[in-house]
DNA sequence: TTGACTTGTGCAACCGCTTGCACTATGGAT
DNA sequence: ATCCATAGTGCAAGCGGTTGCACAAGTCAA
């Protein structure tokens, strides 16, 4: 059927473990039976099987990324999503294959499937799976979670963009324009990411806490900011968990003729599409997805590698400063 | 190292053989030696090796999601790891794994690696790789296009959602809720789906097309709807290629005090997360990504089992009507 | 010239599983 | 009692590679 190793052993005269010793390249080969080999390989246009390979060597020379997609339209998916295209990219540049499984559907066996099954030889999770019954499976098998981690952070190997930095950056960001009274607007506290905000929030705002959680909606965003807006002596800026925070809080601001950026200073986390569209655009603390997928999966090549111990990164956020918080006159 | 087929069958008193064949359940067993097979399954806490499975069986089990990801946050991406779950779904029901590639930025050896090398079973591929050549190389392995290519429309095989009938179905939407001059604004016409829904929108507007390409931002809609409006007799609805045009068109119409939907209706293609808190919020032509994953995976396996020819399914859209498209008064 | 290495290649076992073929009971049908 | 299906299982040859070991030929110092 397919043309394989023997084939092409038999058309440049030599042995089948000669091809294999050309291909993989660790072993002392002549030039002459090299180029022999690659000229034979040509003209069958032989591919390795890579099953056949992976099942030799004992290398699957695959990695697995774990998504957790309960909610198909969760912004976690958006999130892990992009990220992948990075980790995809990284791999690829390895010589690595990308396999993805969803680990919300199916009765926990993901991972086991993974390693055990098909042999990864590393993989990505997302920060929901960390359990300590998961963990004992997975033992020193190589992996690397996707965000932090709400248990065992420390004993876990982990890449992260740096959420607490970045709320504490965006009050900074505020005080420095000359807002006073800074809230922190919506979050599901649930979430870890969230409450890592709100502890940057609150770090850098010490005395004076003023927190809207919400549920998440941009509705309920706008209900909790009208009312905060209504009183009489109300915040002057908003650190808004997300982009849909921001959108409700805007829609609270024209609604009450409290004009952005000149009353009420907003930035909001992460970068939507539309952000910069926005009116006023929003000033936002963004996270490279890009990177962090791509930090993630060379930790990762490092861990399968051998070469490091478990190991945590931080990365940190990025301020993109637009006219949402420019109070023009202070 | 890890337990064998061997060591189940030792355990249990029977040959290898039996074993593989109580495990792929394709020939008579005696209830007696299936269960003493299971005890010895579970005893050993067996996991089958996928790798040596595949080699065996010439089935690797595996389907290949190819995206075409050159510029990492182009819309398509989304779209297409929106798919990815579904089909990610659709495969781990039927016992499939999912590996994705990225097309882009490998010299166009992607596909044939994923055939050749990894044996995949079939393969999802994104529009734009549908080319004569490659359609050569991929002769009758099983696939699918996500999306309409562009060339050899009706020999290959493919799902997509119908964006002619969705620019078809906005038109008449906007001429029944009262508007008359119906404008078409955004889109980049070198994409097949824009050229498609331009197409549904001259369909459904016979004799008055008015068209304002973009170059996909939203500024440069906002530019072109500013201008566009401006003029004495302008047009009193758009249809948008995307949410960024309208927002752009949203934003123009601010600036010049035109009330929306009182004095220019909008609708837009693709259901962004803001959407629906814009101010109005847009009557959206949603795309049923999940569905369109879904659709595709299925195709595929029906095609992988040889079950079906050359296919290609039309998956039609739904208006999702907002206040954007509402005029109140006739 | 000899002995000790190094270099280049072949041989054959093995990775873990599947499957065609052969064989033995067993149960009717005749 | 004889013959024939048929169910249930084992044997062993692959699937397409990798790799430890063996060995021939060549290099080089003594």
């Amino acid at each position: 059927m397919a043309v394989t190793i023997h084939d092409v052993a038999r058309l440049a005269g030599v042995n089948s473990s000669t091809v294999s010793r050309v291909i993989n390249g660790k072993a002392t080969i002549s030039p002459d039976t090299k180029e022999r080999v690659y000229a034979a390989m040509r003209e069958l246009d032989y591919h390795p099987n890579s099953l056949a390979r992976s099942l030799a060597s004992g290398l699957s020379g695959a990695i697995g990324v774990v998504v957790d997609a309960r909610d198909a339209e969760a912004f976690s998916n958006v999130f892990f999503s992009r990220s992948l295209f990075a980790i995809e990219h990284a791999a690829q540049v390895r010589g690595y294959q990308v396999i993805i499984a969803n680990g919300a559907q199916s009765r926990g066996g993901t991972v086991e499937n993974l390693m055990k099954e098909h042999k990864v030889d590393g993989l990505i999770l997302p920060p929901t799976t960390v359990k300590p019954a998961l963990m004992e499976t997975i033992g020193d098998f190589p992996y690397v979670v996707l965000g932090t981690p709400d248990t065992l952070r420390s004993e876990t190997c982990w890449v992260d963009n740096n959420n607490e930095q970045g709320a504490e950056m965006a009050v900074q960001h505020l005080s420095k324009m000359g807002y006073c009274q800074i809230a922190y607007l919506g979050g599901y506290q649930k979430r870890g990411f969230t409450r890592r905000r709100v502890r940057g929030y609150k770090n850098a705002n010490q005395g004076c806490e003023i927190i809207f959680p919400t549920d998440g909606t941009s509705e309920n965003a706008f209900a909790a900011a009208l009312e905060a807006l209504k009183k009489e002596n109300h915040p002057d800026a908003f650190v808004c968990n997300d982009n849909l925070a921001a959108y409700g809080l805007l829609k609270a601001c024209r609604e009450l003729h409290l004009s952005v950026p000149q009353e009420i200073g907003i930035v909001a986390f992460d970068n939507y599409p539309l952000a910069e569209y926005m009116d006023p655009p929003l000033t936002i603390v963004d996270i490279d997805t890009a990177m962090l997928g791509e930090q993630s999966a060379q930790l990762l090549f490092r861990r399968i590698e051998n070469r490091v111990g478990i190991q945590q990164i931080m990365l940190s956020t990025n301020l993109v400063i637009r006219a949402s918080s420019e109070r023009k006159a202070k």
